[in-house]
Formats: C-alpha cells, sequence, structure tokens
DNA sequence: GCCAACGTTGGC
DNA sequence: GCCAACGTTGGC
C-alpha cells in the first residue's frame, strides 16, 4: 500500500465534491511524471487531497484509489480542455484512477505548516516551485500527516 | 493579477 | 539533439 498527494484547484473540484459524489475519475492530468505515477497506484493505496491555487493552499482530507489504470475520457474529447489530439482509442497516452472519499479533515494541514514540519527532500509539494500534480508522499511522513490532521 | 519555475513544442 | 519561445502551474 502507497501513500500519495494529489493536487485540485478547490474552485474546479474540492474535497466537498468528492464528498458529496462519493467517487471520482481524477481526469485532465497531462503532465508524464504525473502520469507515470498514476499507473503505479494500486487499489487501497491511500491519497492526501490537497487544495491549490487558494488561500491556503493545503491538505485537506484522505481518498482512497478504487480503480487503478483507467484511460482519461477527456483525451478522446475534442471538446475537452484536456483533448490530447495525438492520442487514439489503441494508443491511449494518458491514465488515470478512481478515487474514493475516505475523510475530510476538521483541521486541514496548511502548506506553511507542511514547510515547518517536512523536509523538500521527503514532501515534494514543499518543493518551492513544484508544479507536480500528483506524487509519492513516504509512509512515515504520511502516517504524520494523518496525525497531525486528527489532533 | 503578478511572476518565478519549469515542462513542452518546434525550428533548425 | 539543442534551445528559444511559449504555455501552464500555483504561491503570494
Amino acid at each position: 500500500m502507497n501513500y500519495w498527494l494529489m493536487k485540485s484547484e478547490p474552485d474546479v473540484y474540492s474535497i466537498a465534491d468528492l464528498q458529496r459524489d462519493r467517487t471520482t475519475l481524477w481526469d485532465g492530468v497531462r503532465n508524464y511524471q504525473a502520469r507515470n505515477f498514476l499507473r503505479s497506484m494500486v487499489p487501497g493505496d491511500v491519497a492526501f487531497f490537497y487544495h491549490s491555487n487558494t488561500t491556503p493552499p493545503g491538505v485537506v482530507g484522505l481518498m482512497k484509489v478504487v480503480t487503478p489504470n483507467v484511460d482519461d475520457p477527456t483525451q478522446f474529447d475534442a471538446k475537452s480542455k484536456y483533448y490530447d489530439p495525438k492520442s487514439t482509442q489503441a494508443a491511449p497516452r494518458w491514465q488515470t484512477v478512481i478515487v474514493e472519499f475516505v475523510e475530510a479533515f476538521s483541521q486541514p494541514i496548511t502548506l506553511d505548516t507542511l514547510r515547518e514540519t517536512f523536509s523538500p527532500d521527503a514532501l515534494w509539494v514543499v518543493r518551492q516551485g513544484n508544479r507536480l500534480s500528483v506524487m509519492p508522499v513516504p509512509e512515515d511522513i504520511a502516517q504524520k500527516m494523518i496525525t497531525m490532521a486528527r489532533a
């Protein structure tokens, strides 16, 4: 079982939206490093939901992977902003996962607090200029984050 | 809204 | 294969 961190702008899709929907297909990732992490996810993996482009940015809850290795349907949709003309049904470029809501933290962990607590070498989201939207989280860091959020 | 960081594209 | 131009991300 692995831990991940996945970013979303709450104006686009928030933890409250996931709580309402229960599950969602995590579409729109168009970065190869992030996609490769998505491809390596397995059912039962736990992901921290991170709100980006908001005040304050931070980790707001937990979800878990229920269906791995799903072709992102938006790559085939010419009307989607995520449409990829180089992708074909026979050779789709973009895979993602379906995630299920687990928990909305009563006490979100802000980026400031993450920076005070964890090293950028261990938790990539605190690296300056970090733009990766899906990243691994080491297990010991993940356990500490969960403890902090429930304190 | 600004802009630094940085990934991608495309001409050569 | 280099690298300048360009587009996007995301904190502030």
